[in-house]
DNA sequence: GTAAATGATGAAACGCGTTTCATGTCAAAC
DNA sequence: GTTTGACATGAAACGCGTTTCATCATTTAC
C-alpha cells in the first residue's frame, strides 16, 4: 500500500466556506421581491407574477444559489430519506433486496440511509432513532434482531416496514409466507422418497427462521420421522460455508439425504465441494436452494424463486405510504437437477 | 401477490405529530436554566454546574426529549452523513467494498446514503448535488461516469474521494494499479505459454477500463502479438455473462487461448459453462479471474486478490479527512488451478 | 354594478439548535 | 490587596426555508 499525500488544502477552503452562501433573503432583495415569494418561486407555486417568476430565476442564475437543504428539512419536518436496514451489504440476497428498494427510492426522488447491522441489537436502536429524531422520514427494516414491542414504540415517528410476517400489529409488511413454502419444499422431498431430510439456517433466531423450524416440526410430525436436531445447520450464510454443512452431515451416522438450503449461495457452496468430494447429487445427497439466484441455475440446483425484487419495490412503497398494509409475496418451486 | 390493507391510521398520526415536541426552549424552562446551558448540557461542553446540569438531565428524561437532528444540521452545517455512489448494489464486487465502507462509517459515527447509479450520468450528478447543498459532508465515488472536470467544480463544498487513479487533481483516491497488475497477469499468461489472449471489462469507458486497455496494448505490442479487437470482451459483470463470453470465443476462428477476467463473478460464469459443455479449463481455456472472490476459491480459479474492504476503509477514512491523499493498494496473483 | 371568488404578495411566525459575546463569580497568583 | 485566569451562565444572533395570515388587486358571476 502505497500512500502519497498530495495535499492538505481543505483548511483554505474551510475559511472560504465562511464566504457568503446566498440565501434567499438575498435572493429576495436582489429580485426585489419578499422571501415568500422566493420560495414560492423555488417549490413552483403557481401564485407568481411571471415577471417576478423571472426576476427570481435571474438571481438564481446569477448567484449560483443553492438551497440549503437542511433549512428545508427543519422546516418541513420531512427530509425524503428513507432508512434501511438489514445485516449485510454483502450477501446477494441483501444486495438484489436493497436494489429492489433502490430502484422505486429512485422512482420517488427519495434517498436511502443504510444500516448495515452485523444484528447487532445497537445499531438497529440507532436506526429508530433516527426515524424519532426526523433524520429519516421512514425505516424499513429487512431483517431484525430488537424485539418487535421496541419498534412499536417507534411507530408514532413515521412508517416502520418489515419484511416478515407480523400479526396483530400496525406495522406494515412485506414477506413470504415461510412456514407454507418451507412445508411445500419438505413435501416435494417427501414424495420423491426422502425421509431424512436436514435443513440449513442463517441465524438460528428471527421470524423468519421461527417459521421454517415451526414448519419442519409439524412436517416430522404429519410423516411420523424421527427428530433428529443434528439436521438443522444454522449460521450458514455464504458460499464458503458450504463446505463445512457437507463435512458437518458426513460426520453423521445417519446423514440426512436431502436437504433445504435457505440460501442459493450456500447451495452452491454444498454442490461444488460435493463435485470436489466425488458427493453425487442428487442420488448421494439432494438440494433444495432458495432465492433463485443466477448462480443457482447456473449449477442447476433446484430451488424456491423468491421475487426478492419485487419485495423491496413494495418494502419501499409501503415506506412512503399512509396505509398500513401486508403483503404476502409467492415463493414458487423451480425444478432442476438438484432433487 | 396477497395484499391486505390492515388500516390506514397515519392520518390520525399526522394529527397527533401537531403536538408539542419539547424543543431545548422548553427544557429551559424546565430546568429553570437558559437554552444556552441546555445546549452545553446535550454537548457535554465542560462548564455547566452539575446541579444544572442534573436538573436539565431531569428534564430530558422527564419529557422523553430528541433532539431534532434537522435543526443541529442546520446549525452546524454538518450532517454526519456521507455520500457512496455506485452503479450497482447487487454485484459483490460493490457488495464488499461498500461493507468496507460501511463498517469505517459505524465506527466513526457516520452514516451512509447510497446512490445507486446504473452509470446514469444524472445520477451523479445529484450526489455533488448533494454535497453543495450540505446534505452530505463528503462523498465517496465507487465507480464514476460524469467526467473529472466536473468533480473538481465540486470539490469547493466538500471531499470527494475516487476509486481510480487520477492525476494531477486535488481529488483523493484509493485504487489498484490496473495498467501494472493487467501487466502483470498478461505476462503471467505469456509465460504460461499463451498467445492469444483475450480479456473480458464489464464497461468499456472508465478509467480502470482504459487502463486494462492500454496495459493489453502495450503487452501485445511488446511481444509482437496480433491485435485481434474481438478478443476485447465487454459488458461482462454478472455469473450469467459466462456462457455469453464462451459462446462469443467459440464462434472465433482463432479462439483466445487464455481469457482475462475482470470479475470472479464471470469467471465463474465460464467456469460452470465450460464444464457443462465439456471445455477443458485450462487445457482448451485458461482462465484468470479478479477480485479473489469465495466463489473463485471455491470453483479453483486463479485470480487475482484485491483488497476490496480495505479499499472501502480507506476511501472512507479520506473522505472524513481533510488531507487529500492518494492511496495506491497492491493486487496480488492467486495461483489456483485455471491457468 | 356589486358581490364573490381567484390571483398575488409580503410581513411575521415557525421549526430548533449552536455559538459568540458580554458579564459575573470565585479562587489562585504575586 | 489586587490582578489574572478559569469557571459559569444567559441574551441574542445565526443558520435558512416554509407557511400562515392579512391585504390588495383582479376577474368572474349574476
Amino acid at each position: 500500500m502505497i500512500i502519497l499525500i498530495i495535499r492538505n488544502d481543505y483548511s483554505k477552503t474551510t475559511t472560504l466556506k465562511v464566504k457568503f452562501m446566498t440565501n434567499i433573503k438575498d435572493l429576495a432583495k436582489m429580485a426585489n421581491v419578499s422571501v415568500s415569494t422566493v420560495s414560492r418561486v423555488l417549490n413552483n407555486h403557481p401564485y407568481v407574477k411571471e415577471e417576478k417568476r423571472l426576476a427570481v430565476l435571474e438571481a438564481i442564475k446569477k448567484c449560483n444559489y443553492q438551497q440549503n437543504i437542511n433549512a428545508v428539512h427543519l422546516s418541513k419536518g420531512k427530509t425524503q430519506l428513507v432508512g434501511v436496514v438489514l445485516p449485510f451489504t454483502d450477501l446477494p440476497y441483501f444486495g438484489q433486496l436493497l436494489k429492489g428498494i433502490a430502484n422505486q427510492a429512485l422512482e420517488h426522488n427519495y434517498k436511502l440511509i443504510i444500516f448495515q447491522t452485523n444484528y447487532i441489537e445497537s445499531r438497529e436502536l440507532e436506526a429508530l432513532q433516527m426515524l424519532k429524531q426526523k433524520q429519516i422520514d421512514s425505516l424499513i427494516i429487512c431483517s431484525r434482531t430488537c424485539n418487535l414491542a421496541l419498534i412499536q414504540e417507534y411507530l408514532s415517528y413515521g412508517p416502520i416496514v418489515l419484511c416478515e410476517k407480523v400479526e396483530d400489529t400496525h406495522l406494515a409488511a412485506t414477506f413470504v409466507n415461510h412456514y407454507q413454502t418451507f412445508m411445500k419444499a419438505l413435501d416435494y422431498l417427501y414424495e420423491k422418497g426422502h425421509r431424512r431430510i436436514g435443513y440449513t439456517l442463517g441465524r438460528k433466531t428471527g421470524t423468519n427462521s421461527h417459521e421454517r423450524q415451526s414448519a419442519y416440526a409439524d412436517f416430522i410430525k404429519k410423516y411420523q420421522l424421527p427428530n433428529n436436531p443434528d439436521y438443522i445447520i444454522t449460521g450458514c450464510y455464504h458460499l464458503e460455508d458450504g463446505s463445512q454443512v457437507v463435512q458437518s452431515i458426513q460426520a453423521m451416522s445417519e446423514p440426512p439425504s436431502a436437504l433445504l438450503v435457505t440460501s442459493d449461495q450456500v447451495a452452491a457452496g454444498i454442490v461444488a465441494y460435493c463435485q470436489n468430494q466425488q458427493i453425487a447429487i442428487p442420488d448421494e445427497l439432494a438440494l433444495i436452494g432458495f432465492d433463485n439466484q443466477p448462480i443457482a441455475k447456473m449449477l442447476g440446483i433446484t430451488t424456491i424463486e423468491i421475487p426478492i425484487e419485487e419485495i423491496g419495490k413494495n418494502l419501499f412503497l409501503q415506506a412512503i405510504n399512509e396505509e398500513i398494509s401486508s403483503i404476502e409475496m409467492e415463493a414458487k418451486l423451480i425444478e432442476r437437477g438438484t432433487v
